[in-house]
DNA sequence: CCTTGATGTTAACGGCGTCAAGACTCAGAT
DNA sequence: ATCTGAGTCTTGACGCCGTTAACATCAAGG
């Protein structure tokens, strides 16, 4: 839903963290316990993301939180959701950059992918690992997940074939974020590898 | 470490679960516990997974399992570990079944590791999705992370590519069991359209 | 001003992981 | 045969968690 996006990708202020003290009211809680749990999940881990941190985070008691999330799933949901919509804006401004050139934007799209996924793990963890029937009970997740595969499919001459370089991009975001394989070097290191890889994928897909 | 397997894959019998009443001593609650802990996981998911349940199943008091396991997270390794041995059991059949045809064992190694991933999903994600720092404190994950990978980079002929084999594979998988994205179908058809999209995959490494 | 609905607080419940202290069992030394 | 000690299991307790119920506060419109 991502309805108030709270903090922008590199937001320069962020409005609503700790409720004003003194003041009865929060303001916007909603916006500030998806900030809270953002940051908790990756300083911390998703096993520190309670509900009572991210409100003690904010400066409320516990039980405040219920009157915007439904139960602490549903503070996930918001949380993931929020991380779809960047994601989502990342892959379609890379594919932009390479209008026509299949080969080349879907391997930059793949290079977002890594890139999202790597800076913040623990989110993308939260985004993708959740069980299965979750996710079809939260109507946005659905929906973002749909506009990842048609953005994605987009891209290829052959749409059918847009699962296996979501499959490519996915599999090689999640071993390296669970440091399974380790590709050596730094980040540029990291990128430019995962470039070669990508590339080679895509071009197996593209016949090229 | 699997030093106590417990059940075989298709486990004829179950020598240990419940503690046999009246004995103070359980006997091989090591075991029973592992057992137990694969039985809540894929009947109920990981969240109903807890130790005292698995205790609760194997017949003891909730600390018992303290006699053999550090910590809960420490009975969740033992699991993923016995669930490493199938796979990279079952990677090694397939791969052997196809010698000196890289395609086609790339292929059926990719089939053998989806189908594992969609009969064991709890099991799955347990396996893989666990944060970073705790794996490498359990030496025996390590070592068999290491070990399939090794396995597949022997099948291609350029054993570089094993990382993008490994990642297809897995991020298919990935997506196929989270339900984000679906191929239709019943199980034979989720089989088949899996073995086109790894084919087309393999074929761009071996630049068939 | 007074009602009313939205938002927040306090108190409490059961379940969880974990620790400390004690009870049972059994193999081997005396 | 008995003692002993290591290994195993139990009971009891602690603090933290998610969640509910009952109550308090605030903002806005009649």
């Amino acid at each position: 839903m991502a309805k108030t996006p709270a903090t922008k990708r590199n937001g320069v202020k962020k409005p609503t963290l700790k409720k004003p003290k003194g003041q009865y009211h929060h303001g916007n809680l909603r916006a500030a316990m998806i900030d809270a749990a953002v940051v908790v999940l990756e300083t911390h881990g998703i096993e520190a993301l309670t509900l009572r941190e991210a409100a003690r985070r904010a400066g409320v008691s516990q039980t405040a939180p219920y009157r915007h999330f439904k139960n602490k799933e549903a503070l996930l949901a918001a949380v993931a959701d929020d991380g779809f919509q960047i994601l989502v804006g990342d892959l379609k401004a890379a594919a932009l950059r390479y209008e026509n050139e299949p080969v080349d934007a879907a391997t930059a799209m793949g290079v977002a992918y890594i890139r999202f996924a790597t800076e913040q793990p623990a989110r993308f963890r939260l985004m993708f690992g959740w069980g299965i029937k979750r996710r079809h009970e939260y109507d946005a997740l659905a929906n973002v997940t749909e506009e990842i595969a048609t953005t994605i499919e987009g891209i290829l001459r052959n749409p059918a074939l847009g699962i296996g370089l979501w499959a490519a991009m996915h599999g090689l975001a999640w071993l390296l974020i669970e440091e399974i394989v380790d590709m050596g070097g730094g980040k540029s290191a990291l990128t430019s590898r995962a470039e070669i890889i990508l590339r080679s994928i895509v071009a197996g897909f593209e016949g090229d």
